[in-house]
RNA sequence: GCGCCUGUAGCUCAGCUGGAUAGAGCAACGGACUUCUAAUCCGUAGGCCAGGGGUUCGAAUCCCUUCAGGCGCGCCA
């Protein structure tokens, strides 16, 4: 019985964690058959790594929480389980009852050595793990209506998302990233109208631009660039098959400086799943025949409804108008048809917190379709307001007033906004000082860690002259035992654990979990750095350090690229 | 009115599957570079975890309630 807390058997601190949980089951277990305790189940025990240094290497609560059943105090039941916890499950030096009843472990004095040759021994890879082998997730995010540019809140969902798919691939999770185009509906045909009017008074023409339009900028921009390359060629066309030939070129316009302006935000898709094909393709119409087949559906006023209320809702939902034409929300539920249908497990969707009133509805949808509403999974993220000169900065694409994601990226650069918008936990909502962002970038957090890193490069570089057996390093070949400085021993522990805390984020979708992570590792390495010297007389401890630096540097930038940082070797 | 998120140090936020003395960064104050990058390190100070009630061995964490802020509640997407 290993619980999701403990980790991953396959984990360096993972195993540790399950073998201490077992000794304490089995303990348990053999005093129960002695009479010398009474309970029907082991409860959902954890075995943590204390905060406190003071109270072991790792701790279990099992004592406390039988207290009430076993109806003994918690200490008295710590003392049986330390009675009869099997000691030869792994090496220990000293196991203690402390405070309310906490048990508490300590390991033989190499174990953190032990678990550094551990570490050494996998290299590059370290980090991944094969937690979610033969299991298919996708990560739908973003999904930015193609109608303007980029914003925060664009920004938010592409840090996240691709952070999010990057740590359930390192969990060994088959993941696809997917950016759903909102090219069907109402706002393609706002958007039809905003470029008609912005081309005809670009070629001179008197006409008022639509009131719900969209005025940004980029609109007139892509009227000029079509008015450079066409001339006046639509001119004098019919307005309808003007439009959609404006809306057609927009679109195209659109998606591609999307596509542009992630991929300097470090994201690449693996699928961009246009919504319009799924009205051509009949998926739409087959979708509401087969919610009607289901008898979920009911007319009324001439448009049909689904009956969501049988499915917890509050309410029912209009799936086609009395119009003849669905709604987005028949589109999305066959979208997510069509995503089961493609052999996810489970599949997620990040969406800005003004869409949280649909995803009730979503998962009622899917349940109604006979899925299982648990395999779709929404993140809602809190929304990004942004400060400018003390004031907030109101986003509006009515008004064409916002800061985009590419000029973000150009004032800040993709590495500090990354970790920004990955820092914050989604549920937060999150200020977003511009100011403070551009002028004083240095203090993002992002520099420490990457600082730490250029540090060890540095290190490495230097070793080079120093006449050490570097290859050894690489061998396996070094003496583990001479890492006992606290600062070794505490950095040791906190790199052990990187595996598991990725599997953690991973499976809490969880992302801003690993800015914390590499953040504190780099802490751990600039506090060895002050403490110790790497490179010395002493050539078996320069060797050891050497290869304990290169092994942060490489969990460092793993930990860095996963949420699509560079760890730079230089600064 | 109903629903979701938030309220933790001066500021920005972690911690929330109940656990030991509530953490980090910035800002403040005091120290540390002749040596592998001082974009660093060490130390000091700073808290009725929004208020109230409850659950229990134990609550920042769970439940109820009040207050404050944000976002929703369309035949928009």
């Amino acid at each position: 019985m290993i619980f999701p807390s403990q980790g991953s058997l396959s984990t360096i601190i993972g195993k540790r964690k399950a073998l201490i949980a077992r000794g304490i089951i089995e303990a348990l277990e053999r005093a129960k058959a002695a009479g010398e305790i009474h309970y029907a189940l082991v409860p959902e025990f954890v075995v943590e790594i204390p905060r406190e240094l003071s109270h072991g290497d790792f701790a279990t609560n099992a004592a406390m929480l039988l207290a009430r059943e076993a109806k003994k105090s918690p200490r008295d039941i710590a003392k049986i389980i330390l009675k009869n916890f099997p000691q030869q499950i792994l090496p220990l030096k000293e196991i203690e009852i402390a405070g309310p009843g906490f048990i508490n472990f300590r390991l033989g004095d190499n174990w953190l050595p032990q678990c550094f040759g551990e570490i050494l021994a996998i290299g590059e890879n370290f980090g991944c793990s094969e937690i979610g082998r033969g299991k298919k997730i996708q990560v739908e995010f973003v999904s930015a209506n193609p109608t303007g540019e980029l914003h925060m809140g664009n920004a938010r969902g592409a840090a996240i998302g691709d952070t999010l798919a990057s740590l359930l691939k390192a969990a060994g999770y088959l993941v696809e990233k997917e950016f759903y185009i909102n090219d069907a509906g109402n706002q393609i045909e706002k958007f039809g109208f905003s470029l008609e009017a912005r081309y005809l008074q670009e070629l001179g023409e008197d006409i008022p631009f639509p009131e719900d339009g969209y005025h940004g900028e980029d609109i007139l921009k892509t009227m000029k660039d079509l008015i450079e390359r066409d001339g006046d060629k639509y001119k004098n066309i019919d307005s309808a098959l003007r439009r959609e030939l404006l809306t057609q070129y927009g679109l195209e316009k659109k998606l591609a400086s999307i596509r542009e302006t992630l991929a300097l935000f470090g994201v690449e898709y693996d699928v961009w799943f246009s919504e319009q094909s799924l009205h051509d393709s009949g998926a739409v119409a087959q979708t509401v025949k087969a919610l009607e087949e289901k008898g979920c559906v009911y007319t009324k006023e001439d448009a049909l409804w689904l009956a969501c209320t049988g499915f917890g809702e509050e309410k029912d939902e209009v799936l086609v108008r009395a119009n003849g034409v669905p709604t987005y929300y028949a589109a999305d539920i066959a979208y997510h048809d069509n995503k089961f249908k493609r052999g996810f497990d489970q599949v997620i969707n990040i969406w800005g917190a003004d869409h949280h009133g649909h995803v009730a509805r979503m998962k009622g949808a899917m349940e109604a379709m006979g899925y299982n509403r648990d395999r779709l999974h929404v993140i809602l993220m809190q929304l990004v307001r942004l400060y400018r000169g003390g004031e907030i900065f109101r986003m509006s694409k009515r008004t064409g007033t916002y800061i985009t994601l590419a000029e973000l990226i150009e004032d800040v650069g993709k590495d500090a906004a990354r970790f920004f918008f990955v820092m914050r936990s989604p549920d937060s909502q999150m200020d977003f000082d511009l100011d403070l962002a551009v002028s004083q970038s240095a203090d993002n957090p992002v520099y420490y860690v990457q600082y730490a890193h250029a540090r060890i490069c540095s290190i490495l570089e230097a070793a080079k002259g120093e006449g050490l057996d570097i290859a050894a390093i690489n061998k396996g070949e070094i003496k583990l035992n001479r890492l006992e400085h606290p600062s070794e021993l505490a950095l040791i522990r906190k790199m052990a654990d990187f595996p598991d805390e990725i599997i953690y984020s991973a499976h809490h979708y969880e992302p801003h979990r690993i800015a914390a992570y590499v953040q504190e590792l780099a802490s751990g390495f600039h506090n060895f750095y002050a403490h110790c010297r790497v490179l010395g007389e002493d050539k078996e401890l320069s060797l050891s350090r050497l290869a304990l630096a290169k092994m942060t540097a490489i969990t460092l930038k793993n930990g860095l690229n996963l949420m699509g940082v560079n760890a730079p070797e230089k600064m």
